[in-house]
RNA sequence: GGGGGUGUAGCUCAGCCUGGUUAGAGCGCCAGCCUGUCACGCUGGAAGUCGCGGGUUCAACUCCCGUCGCUCCCGCCA
């Protein structure tokens, strides 16, 4: 090995090295043993080169060859050479050439693989996790790492190029027990007390305002411990900033830019812009989320108004009791059976949705329903032509409190987008939802909460509402929505602490209180803090949309499962009675 | 915490509904043959605690109860 210099990756070698003399290293990637002459794919990083082991010309190197195995980590030197016509292989980028050895070395061998590297098979998730080397030695994984390798590096440029300056900022940092549950670590040195791992960077940021730092930005590794999704990570990366002296349109262009940016330089795609925006109300009425997939219609909508007069005791009673009644038109969905709505009105329960109404629509005047009896010809037509319904749709109805009748039809108008193919996969729709309430009440602590976060600023016009009707407040956020899942957030903050302190109070959070949490905070905002806000882009959602791939443990090159456990370390494990010692706990027994 | 799917050879799966020979297949692995393969081919071989525990039964991969892992979703995720 100590003469080895690799002058070529397997990948890059193409028609203009031919006649070249290269030293190539990698893993076998298929041994194919023709008896007089052995075909081995050499595998690296960038891509795979056929090498040619010929009995005839060299006996000697051909039996060295011969005990090459699968996944063996060998070096390689040979001459490229052009392949006959004949033996051309169109399906890989080195097809045309192929490396005629001259020397090979078996770097090392390999125990009994758990897996084939580059089986076409989809893999036990736990299985991949365990031995998740060879999980990314497939190609597919390895270009996934790569790919979001020039994602950060995209974003880095246009970041740094745009004025903006990378700071860390602390790991082990402060519990604040507002928002998700924080991941904790004990002290040592301090007995009885808490280091938590940072939710995400907000005061820390906020506080480089406060300094002058003027525009920030962080790779941020944010941990919450909450359950697990296709989705969510119990760690995940966030492309972090914040900025001094801007309001919301600022902070939009500038992500427009950088999403512009990123695709250009990891796609190659001109993304349209500006965004659509859309407010929140609009978004929860008309797409039942808020963050709507507008890559299709179908919308949602409020035929409280036209219902009201029926016979159906279900509609009736809804809204007599305050609920509503809402109407999603399922195009060409009059082909499902019985047994599918009875599917569809059990996967809605899942939503909290107590049943689901359906009217079939037919040619002519004619409609199909269990409930048809109920309504008046005047009032279907009124729906169906209210719906702009045509004979094959279906007028699906939920009627419930305007949460569940949102969050039901939300979820079953993603569901016939997908059965019925209304959703084009190949677009990127980025939107950003607007003017989302300051705040919501939470029944369980009887008390409100930030919607956002408690430091988001309200919108100016709506200040003289906080004490006295909060939930109309709106707040000065934006949620970035792309193909119907959130990749980031942000807001304004509030930079005054009468403000800050008002709205503590909204939330419960008595004065003493907010000193003993937030208290550095209040302070810091004392001393000239400048109007800044700022957003978090999901990094790890955002290599997943962009390689269409539908989680994001295929972006992460350590991810968790879904029991938040790594089968490859073994953790969380276990620790010593010393180590536990040391940091003064004692395990409760239960 | 709740609901769905799943667990059988190293990997991907069939068998289970309707209990009854020695639990199969493909890929991989091992050995042999093969000078233009590229999902190489051909011949032969090894390989199983049917996730785990309990129950029903003359008999359980199969039925019942419990439990654990993986996964998708609801709750949760400021």
């Amino acid at each position: 090995m100590a003469k080895f210099k690799r002058t070529h990756h397997c990948g890059m070698l193409s028609l203009t090295n031919i006649g070249k003399q290269v030293q190539l290293a990698g893993w076998a990637a298929s041994i194919r043993d023709q008896g007089g002459v052995i075909f081995l794919d050499l595998r690296d990083r960038s891509g795979r080169i056929q090498v040619v082991f010929n009995k005839e010309k060299n006996e000697k190197l051909h039996e060295k060859a011969n005990h090459v195995r699968a996944e063996y980590s060998v070096r390689v030197e040979g001459t490229v050479e052009k392949r006959s016509p004949d033996t051309v292989n169109p399906k890989i980028p080195t097809g045309e050439i192929e490396v005629i050895a001259t020397e090979i070395e078996i770097l090392n061998t390999t125990a009994m693989l758990p897996f084939q590297i580059e089986c076409q098979d989809e893999l036990n998730e736990e299985v991949r996790l365990k031995y998740r080397y060879l999980d990314l030695r497939r190609p597919e994984m390895m270009s996934n790492l790569m790919f979001r390798h020039k994602l950060v590096q995209a974003a880095r440029e246009y970041l740094d190029g745009s004025g903006f300056i990378e700071v860390e900022t602390p790991v082990l940092t402060k519990s604040t027990p507002e928002g998700s549950r924080d991941y904790l670590v004990p002290s040592r040195v301090h007995e009885g007390c808490f280091y938590a791992l940072p939710q995400s960077p907000q005061l820390f940021k906020q506080i480089l305002q406060i300094s002058g730092i003027e525009k920030y930005y962080q790779l941020a590794r944010c941990f919450r411990d909450e359950d697990l999704r296709a989705d969510r990570q119990p760690e995940h990366t966030q492309i972090d900033m914040e900025m001094s002296f801007v309001d919301v349109d600022d902070i939009i262009e500038m992500i427009e830019g950088l999403i512009r940016s990123i695709f250009k330089k990891t796609l190659n795609l001109d993304i349209p812009a500006p965004f659509k925006r859309i407010t929140y109300e609009e978004a929860m009425l008309k797409y039942g989320s808020d963050k709507p997939d507008l890559r299709f219609g179908c919308e949602i909508m409020d035929v409280s108004p036209i219902v009201s007069q029926t016979d159906f005791n279900v509609f009736k009673e809804t809204l007599s009791n305050g609920g509503v009644v809402r109407m999603l038109v399922g195009p060409g969905c009059a082909d499902f059976s019985i047994k599918d709505m009875d599917e569809l009105t059990s996967f809605l329960k899942n939503f909290g949705a107590k049943g689901l109404a359906w009217i079939k629509v037919l040619e002519g005047e004619e409609f199909k329903s269990p409930i048809v009896k109920f309504f008046k010809p005047e009032m279907l037509k009124q729906l169906k032509q209210s719906g702009n319904a045509k004979a094959g749709d279906v007028l699906f109805f939920v009627a419930d409190h305007v949460n569940v009748a949102c969050d039901s039809l939300g979820a079953l108008r993603l569901k016939i987008g997908n059965v019925k193919n209304l959703i084009n996969k190949e677009t990127f729709h980025f939107s950003w939802v607007l003017d989302f309430p300051m705040f919501e009440w939470n029944e369980e602590e009887k008390r409100y909460q930030a919607v956002h976060h408690p430091f988001t600023s309200p919108r100016l016009e709506d200040l003289d509402k906080i004490e006295t009707s909060p939930l109309e407040v709106k707040a000065r956020a934006y949620d970035l929505v792309l193909n119907g899942t959130e990749v980031g957030g942000g807001s304004i903050r509030m930079h005054n602490e009468d403000m800050q302190s008002r709205v503590f109070r909204v939330l419960g959070i008595d004065a003493s209180s907010a000193q003993e949490r937030f208290g550095f905070l209040l302070t810091a905002l004392k001393f000239g803090a400048p109007p800044h806000g700022g957003i978090a882009i999901g990094l790890d959602r955002l290599a997943m949309l962009l390689l269409r791939l539908n989680s994001i443990r295929d972006v992460i090159a350590f991810p968790k499962t879904q029991k938040a456990t790594c089968p490859m370390t073994g953790s969380p494990s276990t620790v010593d009675e010393k180590q536990l010692r040391e940091i003064h706990i004692k395990l409760r027994r239960e």
